[in-house]
DNA sequence: GGTCTCCTTGCACGTTTGTGCACGCGAGTT
DNA sequence: AACTCGCGTGCACAAACGTGCAAGGAGACC
């Protein structure tokens, strides 16, 4: 050893500087230089399990960065086709048919976690909205140092019987964490009661300082919300609507939902009454974001990703390969 | 299964596109998704050998790329200080002082070769010279499928027993094989006997075309001979240069040499009779490429380093520790 | 100074992964 | 048709790896 053990001035507080030396070095010779675990831990002086958690280490905070390129004469079928047909990016996370819808989000989720740090930057204002699939995601970020960049929340989380801004702050703080980035929470209810409520919220200085930046967005990221699928939303299990506004989501002939904006098939979202008590932004607001995220997962939410497509929301999707490919199908309704 | 077997008209022959399909999937599971080997076997219907082997075959073939990247308030210090010093962007490989010569060789090879996807892209002249350092690096190198690149022998092999030229085809071959490009041979010997037979040889027409593609490099790469040190380098060990010849090298001050082109410790190269024979490039065609990559494996090597990167010839330098940190101290002598 | 807590370390074990080998299939050859 | 050669496959074993656990060490607080 011949480092001094300095401490440094890291950006997120807890690790020393030498760790992340010893985890560096450990990544080249493992990953570099092919070397066993055990010749690494010769050479850092320790044991062969700390050089597996040094790499694990290496690995989780981004130091490492495992990435596979498609050559470019055989890209996935899918992929290609929904470029062609939607004019989307695609990443088409492969996952068995047979696998359960929870499989599925995890699985997509992490995908996406791990794809997300080629979209955001430095000095980028990045939108997230506040959902089960956000929240997926969110638990397995890949940190990737940014200067300047802000993570602004899409849409409320409060319910009828919590606050929901512990979930919520706990999602955007780690997607803040992961990306070094400032967070600005948006504490309001998922739906206000009263449209009137918001009108007067909205007046508010600060909660206007948070819709002029949701108004510049450089990237948004969300999920969809599918009201009448089996699996619900987190939006549609507990406490955030009533009986009442399920019928008239019904009568509207409501596809699905994003940032809790509810649209129809054809994608429309106009004259559609819950809209005025929804706290994410208006579609018009969210497509001046130059790039739009959308990560889906499960066939149940076909409909609503037709829905949110046709509105133009999506430039950028992540899906699981069924999904894709009932996207892609012709056959496929795409209303429910 | 629902795609067809069909083949592809893949650049390299020998691989049927559904072993690619398959290895792409199986590391988007393994890389991304954190399955077992075991768990994708099953979804792919194989044994977890196979996946084992395709993984292998994802990773040996570029499919998947491995990066790591150090915090950026965290670079080396080595490569800070050489980058300071020297004007030089260092890439230094981890390799503990006791290791042997040939380890460090090969350790500094392994890392060269998968460094150099990042220098080597579409529409490029690569000058690689021939040595032993080359022949290890090329041993490792990682594909990277680009269109329209060259690949330019710069010094001529042969020796006063072999043409060398068999040798030689084969370093060039895995270069241009590594990257899908085309490969201009030089086939001349090392060294003329006699300068009159080389400046007929560069008249030739075809040698003009070769000479002409070595004016207009991209990317050059080369390691440095070191015709006194303890481990030779290639072209000071079979029949290559006479004894004579090393007196008047010593004579003239000379501590090494690019492409079989000598130069003393001041950079300098002019009025060393022995390169009126020499088949490299002129270091002033040489410096013409804006990109000149240098790997140097191992202390005994520093003198020849240092005259290097005194004529200027270097631009990026891949060594290993031991020699990174004796080039940026202060005490080693600079002559040896 | 004590002690309490939290973090790190190495060990031991079970799991996961790499690889030599033998088998089997298909293409090309005689 | 028989043969051979090359290649891909799965098996079985050995090597390499991840992780729960208990012990040790460094603060922090009393």
């Amino acid at each position: 050893m011949t480092w001094t053990p300095q401490d440094d001035p890291d950006r997120s507080p807890e690790v020393p500087a030498g760790k992340t030396r010893d985890a560096l070095r450990a990544a080249h010779l493992y990953y570099m230089q092919d070397l066993t675990m055990d010749a690494i831990a010769a050479e850092l002086h320790t044991s062969r399990s700390s050089v597996s958690r040094l790499l694990s280490h290496a690995r989780a905070s981004g130091l490492v960065e495992i990435s596979i390129h498609s050559p470019l004469d055989l890209p996935s079928r899918l992929e290609q086709a929904i470029r062609e047909r939607h004019e989307i990016a695609a990443h088409v996370v492969p996952v068995p048919d047979q696998a359960s819808d929870v499989d599925r989000l995890d699985r997509v989720a992490l995908s996406a976690a791990r794809i997300l740090g080629r979209f955001i930057d430095s000095n980028q204002l990045v939108g997230v909205a506040w959902g089960s699939t956000m929240s997926a995601v969110s638990r397995h970020l890949v940190p990737k140092s940014t200067h300047n960049s802000e993570i602004v929340q899409l849409n409320g989380a409060g319910n009828l019987r919590t606050t929901g801004i512990l979930y919520a702050s706990e999602l955007l703080r780690r997607f803040g964490d992961a990306f070094g980035a400032k967070v600005q929470q948006f504490p309001v209810p998922a739906f206000f009661d009263d449209p009137a409520t918001k009108e007067a919220f909205w007046r508010e200085r600060s909660t206007k300082r948070l819709l002029e930046l949701q108004g510049r967005l450089d990237v948004a990221l969300f999920g969809v919300g599918s009201p009448f699928a089996e699996v619900a939303s987190r939006v549609y299990q507990g406490g955030y609507l009533e009986r009442d506004d399920y019928a008239a989501l019904s009568a509207d002939g409501v596809v699905g939902d994003v940032a809790t904006v509810f649209y129809r098939a054809d994608g429309s979202s106009d004259g559609i009454p819950l809209n005025e008590r929804a706290t994410g932004p208006d579609f018009g607001v969210l497509r001046r974001a130059p790039r739009r995220i959308c990560v889906v997962s499960g066939r149940a939410k076909l409909p609503s990703l037709r829905g949110a497509i046709a509105a133009g929301l999506i430039t950028d999707l992540i899906t699981d390969e069924g999904t894709a490919r009932a996207l892609v199908d012709e056959r496929t309704p795409s209303a429910p």
